[in-house]
DNA sequence: TATTTTATTGACACTCTGTCTAAAAAGCAA
DNA sequence: TTGCTTTTTAGACAGAGTGTCAATAAAATA
């Protein structure tokens, strides 16, 4: 576990300075088509070739802070996948709080690729893990896991975009009532 | 309804030719995001100044392909909810059949802001205009116009950018199944 | 035909990119 | 501390793109 590749703190300060300076353009509400190199190495008082030595361009750097941000969601979810509980919906406001917390970065880093692949994959799999404790014939589960993935996925990027004055309770009882209803097609 | 500003020819055959050229362009795979002035005014065999007399900049041609193409679509789907069908699967599955057509210029046109605004409008207005139709009462409607067409758009943006394999018959089945089915969050 | 509108051309100052070299600064190890 | 290594800086570079402009050419209109 423990690497013992010592990293020169030269770079991880860097590194760290350049990531917070994302952040901090965020804050100031730059949109991520916005953003430039030179703005970022300005807000990070760190000359701009210094960027260049640590990421290719600004994808990666913002590829390596969606990783990071999905890295400590996804540890934070787990637990709640191994517990039995039989008040699912109390597991959903749960999970639902931990977006919560990120709602106004993921309101911007919604807009980066990568982010809707990872918010995916979470959600594929904790579906599926679900499905796996209920135990239910698979067969039985007529609808496809991309299909119950891709309608959360847009339900959290309204909320998250456009929703967010609801409290993740009110998020999921709805998700929860839109499933159990007999609503058809609108 | 026919306003007689007799428009120039030679405006119109510049616009459409700059239109040609963007969707001449995502056929050969270029990102939205590396679209360039000069590229499109290369492609479309025009002077680069040329663009500039009748777009802002590359937005304001996206902003202006997406409108049209959603008031076609807009167009299309109105006759759909006049209509008193018994059949609500058939309904659906023409309305994705629309969806199917464009379902190409849309996998690259969905990263483009106005689109999700545009969809989710269709979307909200189609459900508001067939709740209306079943003339239930609003108060027994608990699930909000908002998550149902959040929830809608996530389904058809997955088919169409991962998705395209499977038919609008098949979407529209896992649809009515979804929200049907006992089928508690995930 | 004469007039108006649109299109072209070349140029302008500007920003951003990605790369490079030489020199300064900071970390590390003996 | 001293010397070696790595990181950071400063400045420069060519290349690409932006948005605007004035003068000229071409096309449409009346």
């Amino acid at each position: 576990m423990t690497e013992h590749k010592r990293v020169d703190p030269r770079a991880i300060r860097s590194k760290k300075m350049l990531k917070n300076a994302v952040f901090s353009l965020l804050a100031d509400n730059v949109e991520i088509s916005q953003l430039t190199v030179q703005k970022i190495a300005n807000r990070a008082e760190l000359n701009r070739a210094t960027f260049y030595l640590h990421y290719e361009d600004i994808n990666d750097l913002l590829r390596q802070i969606v990783h990071e941000i999905f890295d400590d969601l996804s540890m934070k979810v787990e637990p709640l996948l191994q517990m039995k509980s039989n008040n699912e919906l109390e597991q959903l406001v749960t999970f639902l709080n931990y977006f919560y917390e990120y709602r106004k970065v993921f309101a911007v880093l919604v807009e980066h690729k990568g982010f809707k692949n990872h918010l995916t994959n979470l959600l594929r799999n904790t579906i599926e893990k679900r499905r796996t404790a209920r135990n239910l014939d698979p067969a039985k589960e007529v609808v496809s896991v991309d299909i119950i993935a891709a309608s959360l996925l847009g339900i959290i990027m309204w909320w998250i975009k456009d929703g967010s004055q609801y409290s993740p309770e009110y998020i999921a009882g709805q998700i929860t009532l839109m499933y159990k209803r007999r609503y058809v097609t609108g």
